[in-house]
DNA sequence: TTAGATAGTTGTGAAAAGCAATCAATGCAC
DNA sequence: GTGCATTGATTGCTTTTCACAACTATCTAA
């Protein structure tokens, strides 16, 4: 980042005296790695509420807080998950009140979910903590860059879920 | 990326008709939906070596296929993982017969590990599909913009561990 | 020599994640 | 309409992850 041209700002990643660097220079190793980081931090920020814990409970909810009526299907689709693992968290949710399950009324397989108000007033939480991890995990990247990051985040996934699809 | 002052690149994310942009433009969420998809993609190209599954297994191998004689602590300090979590998984390479363990000369307390014969093969193998995926799954970087993007998730993941110890 | 730190193991528990099988409702072909 | 494939969701099962607590053994430094 920064200014594209710099070539100075080569870091050179080293760990406990092991450059990893030579090991493995693969995208998919930051990546992953860096997914470790952000979750515990993100685990860690939710630990005192009921959501904490696991990646797809909190998309569940601020989709369900966006989209009244969604369906289970949808939100597997997003979350890139079977439908019985999204299932289950669905099942805890309910069972813990936060989201509300009701027949589809215009296809009686499907459910659609609503998000009650205990869920409501979580979900408010839950994107306010976001936004606190986004100014201050995130501080390493100036201002300036974030607009650019975001961006090519947003391409790069884009690209690699039409991949996976 | 491409160049970086085009405004007219910016991707809206949507999927199955919701706009998940609205709901979260996070710079976690991508990081941590990225990490699903790559993670999928390279068990499958994993799937028919005996280590697939797991990020921690290929990490410990080509760790003790670069340093003979690495302890379990320094992998785990790159792992990111306890120490028994790592302790695992090396028992089930050590039992699957891809690394061998020794007591370490100058402290009894530790181990040292090393490669064996058909874990450096093995290792071969992974660094191999590592390259492919590298090349096929992340063929939507432009190879001129590889290097910077490179540099950019190296300088992410450093703050970030930074901030993890 | 005793205290505290360090290296590793064992036990436990919660959760993630994928697969196969099942069931009910829907929609399409004929 | 009848039959059949599809879709939406659930249940059961297995494997793996991952963290915490408790424990033993060894090393180091006061």
């Amino acid at each position: 980042m920064t200014s594209p041209g710099a070539p100075q700002d080569d870091p050179i990643v080293e760990i406990c005296g092991l450059k990893i660097d030579v090991l493995e220079g693969a995208f998919s190793w930051y990546i992953r790695s860096m997914d470790a980081v952000v979750s515990r931090d993100l685990d860690r920020r939710m630990a005192h509420l009921e959501i904490a814990k696991g990646k797809g409970k909190i998309t569940t909810l601020l989709l369900v807080d966006d989209y009244p009526g969604i369906r289970p299907s949808q939100i597997a689709e997003v979350l890139m998950r079977d439908r019985p693992a999204t299932g289950r968290i669905i099942d805890r949710m309910v069972a813990s009140g936060v989201i509300r399950r009701e027949a589809a009324s215009d296809d009686l397989r499907a459910q659609a979910l609503f998000i009650t108000e205990r869920g409501h007033a979580l979900s408010q939480e839950v994107r306010e903590i976001i936004r606190q991890q986004e100014t201050e995990f995130f501080d390493f990247i100036e201002p300036e860059d974030r607009e650019q990051f975001m961006r090519m985040l947003k391409r790069a996934y884009l690209k690699m879920r039409a991949k996976w699809d």
